[in-house]
RNA sequence: GCCCCCAUCGUCUAGCGGCCUAGGACACCGCCCUUUCAAGGCGGCGGCACGGGUUCGAAUCCCGUUGGGGGCACCA
């Protein structure tokens, strides 16, 4: 039974969507249980809709609901933390400690030190002010085994006397947590690195409360370009932001497994079905790994290229909507994407490059963009404009894509001008960009009247620059 | 400051004592293809942090150094 506990912040972070995939393969794999408890001890900050944001980040990666234990939003054994305290101190394993953090700095003389012990033998009660801790062992060490990395050894000496429940009675995460891992059952608890150095506490509670620990494995931490842990307000972390922005859930699931992991055999790009048999908790790399954009967004180019036709059209549709869209709705010919979408596919790594690539074709007039303007109408292009326009006009011409090339070509032959260089001033007189998709396909798909009207119009502007 | 983790191309990694002249991918740079831009094909650049051991032999094992990171709440 492995247990994935996000917090709830408000949005997905990549490192804990990796961390759930992590999970919920190694829960798979061992024909387990996944249990998704997301809760706080403190349920005021346990907002709905943040949990339905995780809830809908993770179906979006494949894990839907009713494919996993739970969730559980909030701990229905809030009476089972208070006894467990409760026997601790019965056992002679906690007691109550009336320090203020202000008298305890004043001890010791150093804020990063901890708690000196001072209350450990007073025999104190219950009362106002009065918090319970957990009394670490004086001597010998406290070993956590790690699936990731290893045995790590901490001197219990090293291990402050630890709170585990506060003045008013209630219990803190620590405690709370091993609880609730002991009524469910646990037996991996994997999460990130972060929560090591409290390892050696939950292990010692454990034992404490009578029960075997569960197997640890704690995940290396996802890090920025500076070698710092991702972080909500520095970086750019949430999942959601993603797949907004058009990353597809199998690029984003397999791009967050390679993090510290890789398939057997010099493979990255491979079906799930490979990675959910192949996937070993025990193979991942310990070390820290940077989050690289580039290479996630080739990874989703791939799958891009990978669909077919009707599913890449499909995919499409979000961006090819207001508010994504800057045409009408009512300009937007299915037909026309669709010629388009093939010519498109390769082209775009993000779904909403999408967008840019076609809204020639569905707004009134090309698109403005003065840096194309500037780059292409130069020296003979307002001859080249007369002239195609003309050549295009010709009543007997086949409206097609190898027709409209061979008669551009021609065009700029009589300007000494290959094809790449006589197709630029047409290209950004109809589609208002200096790249874009192939111009003749788009062409013919645009259709001639619009074609026509967008050179005039083009002709126009030019003769009223110059 | 204390405790802990980590260390192979710029990045993600393969490697778990000889198959390594260190392999792949992303990025970058060429060339080919080509109506722009992509895609695709071919090629290039580029790395075992350092110092000691152990061993016939070390990227691989051990120790140290250095560097990077994480954690040190009556938060989770």
């Amino acid at each position: 039974r492995v247990r994935f506990a996000p917090s709830p912040t408000g949005m997905f972070h990549v490192g804990s969507a990796r961390s759930a995939l992590f999970n919920w393969v190694a829960s798979r794999q061992s024909g387990g249980s996944f249990v998704l408890r997301i809760e706080d001890t403190d349920a005021s900050r346990n907002r709905p809709e943040w949990t339905d944001g995780i809830l809908s980040a993770m179906a979006w990666l494949g894990m839907g609901p009713g494919q996993y234990e739970g969730p559980y939003f909030q701990s229905a054994n809030l009476s089972e933390h208070q006894a467990a305290a409760q026997r601790l101190r019965a056992q002679g394993q906690a007691y109550y400690c009336d320090c203020t953090r202000e008298a305890v700095i004043e001890r010791t003389g150093d804020s990063h030190r901890g708690y000196d012990g001072f209350c450990r033998d007073r025999g104190l009660e219950p009362g106002e002010g009065r918090a319970l801790r957990f009394r670490t062992p004086d001597e010998g060490a406290t070993v956590v085994d790690d699936q990731i990395r290893g045995k790590t050894v901490f001197e219990n000496s090293t291990l402050e006397d630890f709170v585990i429940a506060r003045a008013d009675g209630s219990v803190l995460f620590l405690l709370a947590n091993v609880v609730d891992d002991m009524i469910q059952g646990i037996t991996l608890v994997s999460r990130a690195e972060e929560h090591l150095p409290n390892t050696p506490k939950q292990v010692l509670l454990w034992a404490a409360l009578g029960h075997e620990p569960p197997a640890w494995a704690h995940q290396p931490i996802i890090v920025n370009e500076k070698r710092q842990k991702l972080s909500k307000r520095r970086d750019r972390v949430s999942l959601e932001s993603f797949r907004d922005e058009g990353y597809l859930a199998d690029a984003m699931r397999n791009y967050l497994m390679l993090l510290g992991w890789s398939p057997r055999g010099d493979r990255e790009i491979v079906p799930w079905a490979t990675i959910e048999a192949e996937f070993r908790l025990e193979e991942v790399n310990p070390s820290p790994a940077f989050f690289d954009v580039k290479k996630l967004r080739a990874f989703n180019g791939e799958y891009i290229r990978a669909m077919s036709g009707q599913e890449f059209i499909e995919a499409c549709q979000p961006w090819l909507e207001a508010p994504a869209a800057p045409w009408a709705a009512d300009r937007f010919d299915p037909a026309v994407f669709a010629a388009l979408a093939p010519l498109a596919q390769t082209r775009v790594s993000l779904l909403a490059e999408i967008t840019a690539m076609v809204d020639f074709a569905f707004l009134d007039e090309p698109p403005a963009d003065e840096a194309s303007w500037a780059k292409a109408m130069k020296e003979p292009a307002a001859e080249i404009l007369a002239d195609t326009q003309e050549a295009f006009s010709f009543a007997g011409l086949r409206w097609e894509a190898d027709e409209l090339r061979a008669r551009l070509e021609a065009v700029g032959t009589s300007y000494g001008l290959k094809l790449g260089k006589a197709q630029a001033p047409v290209r950004v007189a109809v589609t208002g960009r200096t790249v874009g998709l192939p111009l003749f396909e788009a062409l013919q798909v645009l259709g001639r009247d619009r074609t026509l009207v967008r050179l005039q119009t083009a002709r126009e502007r030019l003769a009223d620059l110059t």
